[in-house]
DNA sequence: TACACCAATCAAACCGCTTTGGATAAATTT
DNA sequence: AAATTTATCCAAAGCGGTTTGATTGGTGTA
């Protein structure tokens, strides 16, 4: 059932019909009423790629996945955050269109979804620290919204992020009162903004307390549980092994404490644990009392909110790039304990 | 740049710029080759939404992603599953829709998404044994492929699956073989159409020895870490404990091993685990021996297959449905052993 | 020389919707 | 009574492509 279809059917105009379809004021409520009802009874929805060809709007935001040619990892975060943007989206009646693109011609991959025009704008996922699609986007004109920071950015742009650095430094300073002087940190790859971040909050908290944080135990890597428990099992059985790991990902956190537990060690008891927690649905850290000490931040929330700005800055061209900076909790689980003194 | 702008630039008409570009044998080398050039100097793509009006084919496909009202978790498997699928979908000059769809409209969702044309077919996620969307994909005329099966529907429909019953069976097998006679089942949903085929496979294997699984021991919920980690604590506590557990993803094995460790007892050793792995690219089993004994079957896999299918079935409409069942690896790792005599 | 045929190109219709710019009749002013 | 205004409705022009059905000039054939 189309328009025309629809129009003749009610004895009116397509002009009629769409415009009390879309609620414009020059038609009688009684006709109004009456097309309503014939819509409703025929199951008629209008032709979403005929209505943007004539408006302009598609009505779809794109996501694009960067997806590593070498490793091929889909960031397990990315479901969540999904999810969240997806109940603005329907709740707006906009469409996700995702798009995987290899990180070898983003370039040419962003131009396309312009030129193609199939979408209103988009969402830029993890961010690197010299990030060249905040500038290529700019100059093409396609609104975007960045999850995450760009560090070396320098014009304004919108983005949605945790204060990572304030976090990791916030939990380095916690491990340091609790007497830790040798903290592993178990990074995902320092050319992810989030991830430089991360240390530099992760060193900040050591220099202020006159402190230099050992090389040897800064790790980055990609952030699989199998990475994470080889690294902290080799970073254990050195001579001066760490007593605790600051780690980026509960899937991390998981690799760290087998690898604990293989050596006989007791997390929270011999080796304190503390990690990054985006609240994943699938993957919470633990009931009550938490299993991990974290800082936690949910990454379904930076959906929902980056989704928001999006529709926000479509609606209005004319707005101001706006940005949203969550502050991680920090909560205290079982997996954090005073260092004990070496014998 | 659109196609008359390009057209006048060159001096020729819509019609052989278009025809040049589509590759229609009726233009001559020398001027396509000019056109060519021109496109891609201006760097000119054909609206999407302009072309999908005029041809009728959107070269978009939906996945359609049941968000349950209650508890509202985002399946772990999907990412990596939508990473398969997309890579043949760009391949392919495929766009790929999510929609989120809340799982009590969603037959209004998948009749709005059918009438407003945006896709040219569907993937379905997550089927029930009685799954009301495939009877009502079929009455709406619109392609689609299944990524399960759903047991209690009745006619032909194109499915890509992993072989869960069989691949339960053997795992029991193995486990009875050791010598295991209370083997817990850590199991999804049940009315998940995987999770039911499930244990469907572990009962039958014990049946096939005259065994008669106890109830007790078989455990069905979102497949959480935490769930597991509850019930294995649980069912370990219990007078006449288990001495294995069959578990349906490497999440809950995560959270079965950490109950089995605070109890003091070592897995492999004093309990025995198998669980299924999905291959998801952040939650390798472990590197070249595999942590946990497991089922093993690429959901990323599942995810290519699928969309090649539905690709053919909409390239071909009056294709026969096809069928793909995966028969899931046996791999042995460190998780499994004999059972214990008890004392 | 006349005819058919082919290769290359184009004008115009169409896809399904929105929107501009009237048209018509009734209601209100002057 | 004539002139405006208002309330409804409609025909037709896009939006940016693809595709149908000519049109043209050049070749080959009888």
């Amino acid at each position: 059932m189309n328009l025309k279809e629809l129009s003749t059917k009610l004895g009116l105009s397509q002009t009629t019909v769409s415009r009390a379809l879309n609620g414009y004021p020059e038609v009688s409520e009684e006709t109004r009423e009456k097309v309503r009802r014939a819509a409703e009874e025929h199951n008629y929805r209008p032709n979403t790629r005929a209505r943007s060809l004539a408006t302009g709007r598609t009505m779809a935001i794109g996501h694009v996945i960067p997806v590593s040619t070498k490793h091929e990892m889909v960031n397990p975060v990315f479901g969540d955050f999904i999810a969240g943007a997806g109940e603005v989206y329907s709740r707006e009646g906009y469409d996700m269109v995702l798009t995987l693109v290899e990180d070898n011609n983003e370039e040419a991959a962003y131009r396309q979804i312009k030129s193609r025009g199939s979408v209103d704008g988009v969402v830029v996922h993890g961010p690197l620290m010299d990030e060249p699609r905040i500038p290529l986007l700019k100059k093409i004109g396609l609104p975007f919204v960045v999850h995450g920071r760009a560090t070396n950015a320098v014009d304004p742009y919108s983005w949605v992020d945790m204060n990572n650095r304030r976090a990791f430094e916030r939990a380095t300073e916690l491990l340091l009162d609790l007497g830790h002087r040798r903290i592993a940190l178990i990074n995902g790859l320092e050319r992810m903004d989030f991830a430089f971040r991360r240390r530099e909050g992760y060193e900040a908290a050591h220099y202020n307390r006159g402190l230099t944080p050992d090389p040897i135990l800064m790790c980055s890597h990609e952030m699989t549980e199998l990475f994470a428990h080889d690294t902290t099992a080799t970073l254990l059985s050195q001579p001066n092994p760490p007593t605790a790991f600051l780690v980026s990902s509960m899937i991390c956190a998981l690799g760290v404490r087998r690898a604990i537990e293989e050596r006989g060690l007791i997390m929270g008891k011999d080796v304190s644990v503390v990690t990054h927690d985006d609240v994943l649905s699938y993957l919470r850290n633990g009931g009550d009392v938490p299993i991990f000490t974290a800082t936690r931040s949910s990454v379904r929330e930076a959906g929902r909110k980056s989704a928001e700005i999006l529709l926000q800055m479509i609606n209005d061209p004319t707005r101001d790039p706006e940005t949203v900076l969550f502050e991680a909790e920090l909560v205290l689980g079982q997996s954090t304990g005073p260092a004990l003194v070496r014998a």
